[in-house]
DNA sequence: CTTGACCTTGCCCCTGGGGGAAGGCCCATT
DNA sequence: AATGGGCCTTCCCCCAGGGGCAAGGTCAAG
């Protein structure tokens, strides 16, 4: 099948599914005679594996090396689940300096009127030293 | 002063100020005869309030948009409230999209062993059509 | 006068593709 | 047989927010 139907299938857009080839995340499709990529029903499972795993925000790096445990029989279990940790902990990483983020704004936008004049806790949390 | 002090007191990298200048969030330093950026105190007051909307996760329009207001004396208090709450939202929404990874991971890194074993409840996941 | 610390511009790199241009291919309809 | 539109191809520019490095200019102290 052409891309466009790797694509409907998998979820994962055309210029995504090139980009992964670029980068060498997915190996380099076969071309019809025309010079298509030709994509096998395999491709298109391993597409949604891949669109799953970004799903889940694993980066390309990341998703690379998923999918090389997926392929190696001889992987142990440990092994997928140290990356997947590591990456749980960058989640939560992420989501505690958002949370800081809003734990600091929230309360300036709270303490703004929000009126007709220009005086503003939000402008003056930002100008203040602290 | 030149850059490298005015990043010492900002808390601003040299590169940050300069990449500012280019994308015109901050006007163009005067130059010394030699050809280096002079700044000001206030300047560096001006550094000091976009280095903190940064950390508080506006990106450079948005922050531009603040200093705009900050300098505005005729602005009201409720164009700045307007732009920080949508802004208040999108880290909501980030933390959401975060939380909701974290939720669907955690449980498949609960199930896979972490042993020798190939069987692992994380590729499994990933694998399985849903 | 030399040395080292600072400054300058400029270029390529990163993430993860989106948007769109210019041109080639294929199928169905007229 | 021709044509139209819907695919496909490669190529390049764009986003944030700089990092890193190169080649060279400047300045103050010893």
């Amino acid at each position: 099948m052409k891309i466009g139907e790797a694509s409907d299938q998998s979820g994962v857009s055309r210029k995504a599914i090139r980009y992964y080839e670029s980068v060498k995340l997915i190996e380099a499709a076969g071309r019809t005679t025309a010079g298509y990529r030709d994509y096998s029903e395999k491709d298109v499972e391993i597409l949604k594996f891949i669109s799953r795993a970004r799903g889940l925000g694993f980066s390309i790096p990341e998703v690379s090396a998923l999918v090389d445990l997926w392929k190696d029989q001889n992987r142990t279990s440990a092994q997928v689940k140290e990356l997947a940790m590591a990456h749980l902990q960058q989640i939560e990483n992420k989501i505690a300096e958002l949370q800081a983020m809003r734990d600091s704004l929230l309360p300036l936008v709270d303490r703004c009127p929000g009126d007709n004049n220009p005086d503003c806790a939000i402008l003056n949390g930002l100008a203040q030293r602290k």
